[in-house]
DNA sequence: ACAGATTTTTTCATCGATACCCCCTCGTAC
DNA sequence: GTACGAGGGGGTATCGATGAAAAAATCTGT
């Protein structure tokens, strides 16, 4: 094991004490311009850094966030829906840019997650991303006494939590319309509408007021939550077809479903978007290199991220419950 | 800010002393069963657990790994190829079973990451992905010292550091194995194979091999590095096009290339696989929803991440310089 | 030149665990 | 009955920083 330098050897060349050199680098007022350069000096010297584990000890704080990421039950960390690692990684940038530390963990069963972050005092606060599709862990986050604890999720379906959730209804609403727009008259909604699945139903109700709003009734398939999204989308349009419903366009809850639907209608040889038009909901990347492309609704991640990260911040520094709604957009691809 | 309970007050409650605590709670022999019990118990009953940082100062070990994904200069941390957000994933699946706990950043360029991670007592080890596609990190990492830095990256190009990397020649055989049993004669490499691009070339030769042995001559297009993986795709199919060159089958380094190869021949009305068979590296998810879905060569990703905190934890353990190589299969799909 | 007010630095306690050394039992051997 | 050894815990120092209080140094003004 490498020799560690510590404060003190720094205080000793610099002539000092170790607290000043404390002081010196946390950049206290009550020591001289000129003792803190000698300080500084010493330390670029002996390439001295703060052991953060005595930091974190004495101040009782840690600078350090921990993200959960909570999978389906039994998949493994590698498939997690694409699009939370998309969110986990706008979750990065905005830690890193308040100086903040991420821990990350992959989950697919609730732990005891404040005992092993809070409690340990590994992280100052908990951003939980995936529980709606796990009901388990769900129940785990319900359970809890939320008074004491630092936590924000995403799109958690509970009015009493501290939640982070895409513009769902203005979403569904923009859909609605970009269908409209294209001329479709018979659109169905694809996804799970559960209590649980608070954000498909807000995209449902956002489509379903805006084609109100231009005389049509929305019609919706319910979906089977034990499949991957994507089979859901699969299967709905099996049923759809075996329905005999007509249709001419079909808003996906979620990319992956919309995906599947793609697969889907292409198996049963309908074109999209000539005699179909498609749009889903998340934005990830596979969507650009289906075909044909998956036209979506996608938030503005680098605001999700942004949005967790200050909530938590916010309930650390003590404020109030607050729940943020991050705005999405219209992106048009070819289906 | 909740009263914390310290290994005092379960001492205290238990009547005995705080050291035995410890003990007791760390599974030290010298205690015996019944006291064990009792302390077991009072924890339990205060909800006591223990204080990572006062353990980490006092052990000067963290338990603790950071991953740094290194992504292109001026990408988000949200755009992150999709391949490093699996490998991300698996090695966190391995820390997990390994009881490590995993500290994650998005860099696009370098920064003094032993300072921060190893020196400040925030890590015990460091893995690094991504450094293959960032030529100022790469320089960062070649540049330094390695004796006392315990640290692994995954495709680094060098001799004398610690990596892990795919079969890639292996990988390279079974691409052009499969474009022969398709009945090619004239495939085709895409992708850079530059000294830093280490991993691609090795992919080339493997490919350039199994050709050779089948007496045909293999011929590569070389991309410009500074375009997106994807765009290198698009760029060289239309070189290769304008070029007059013939060829029946593209094995792309990777799978973003893959799917731009696959997108500019949609585009110029090639069809796929009937007249040109494509065959990407990696396994990206996006692969499964192409048009038509992306043949591949994946990794085994649970052994990439197994392998990549094993080799960090072995030189921790201060076991020598080690290079290993994850398996990879041929994954067939519809290109 | 000296008392009093400031500024700067030192001294010492503290965060909450773990490690080492020592002591007290109690059991076994002689 | 005494000695010795092992087992089980207690006492205390320590990891490396920060914070509060005390002390020293410097600066005022008269």
């Amino acid at each position: 094991m490498a020799f560690r330098v510590t404060a003190f050897d720094v205080a000793q060349r610099a002539g000092v004490t170790q607290p000043t050199v404390s002081r010196a680098l946390n950049g206290s007022p009550k020591v001289s311009d000129e003792t803190r350069a000698k300080v500084l000096q010493a330390a670029q010297e002996l390439g001295y850094v703060i052991n953060q584990n005595a930091t974190r000890l004495r101040r009782g704080e840690t600078m350090t966030l921990a993200v959960v990421l909570i999978g389906r039950a039994g998949e493994s960390a590698t498939e997690t829906n694409p699009f939370y690692f998309s969110l986990l990684g706008s979750v990065a940038a905005a830690a890193t840019a308040r100086g903040y530390n991420l821990l990350v963990s992959f989950q697919d069963s609730p732990e005891n997650f404040f005992g092993q972050y809070d409690d340990a005092r590994q992280a100052d606060g908990m951003i939980v991303i995936g529980t709606t599709q796990n009901p388990e862990a769900w129940a785990y986050f319900r359970g809890l006494d939320h008074a004491d604890k630092a936590w924000v999720c995403w799109g958690a379906p509970d009015d009493d939590l501290r939640w982070v959730r895409s513009e769902n209804e203005g979403g569904g609403r923009i859909a609605a319309r970009y269908l409209l727009d294209c001329g479709r008259k018979q659109p169905v909604f694809i996804g799970a509408r559960t209590s649980q699945q608070r954000q498909f139903g807000e995209r449902y109700e956002g489509f379903a007021e805006e084609l109100r709003s231009a005389g049509i009734v929305a019609t919706a398939i319910e979906v089977d939550e034990t499949l991957s999204r994507e089979e859901q989308g699969v299967e709905a349009v099996r049923s759809l077809l075996q329905s005999g419903q007509a249709f001419d366009a079909i808003f996906a809850a979620c990319d992956l479903t919309a995906l599947g639907v793609l697969g889907a209608l292409a198996d049963s040889g309908i074109s999209v978007p000539e005699r179909v038009s498609v749009i889903g909901f998340d934005g990830i990347r596979a969507g650009n290199y289906s075909s044909p492309p998956l036209t979506t609704i996608e938030p503005d991640f680098q605001q999700a991220g942004d949005l967790l990260v200050q909530n938590v911040l916010n309930r650390i520094a003590g404020e109030p419950l607050t729940q943020r709604r991050v705005p999405v957009q219209l992106v048009k691809r070819g289906s």
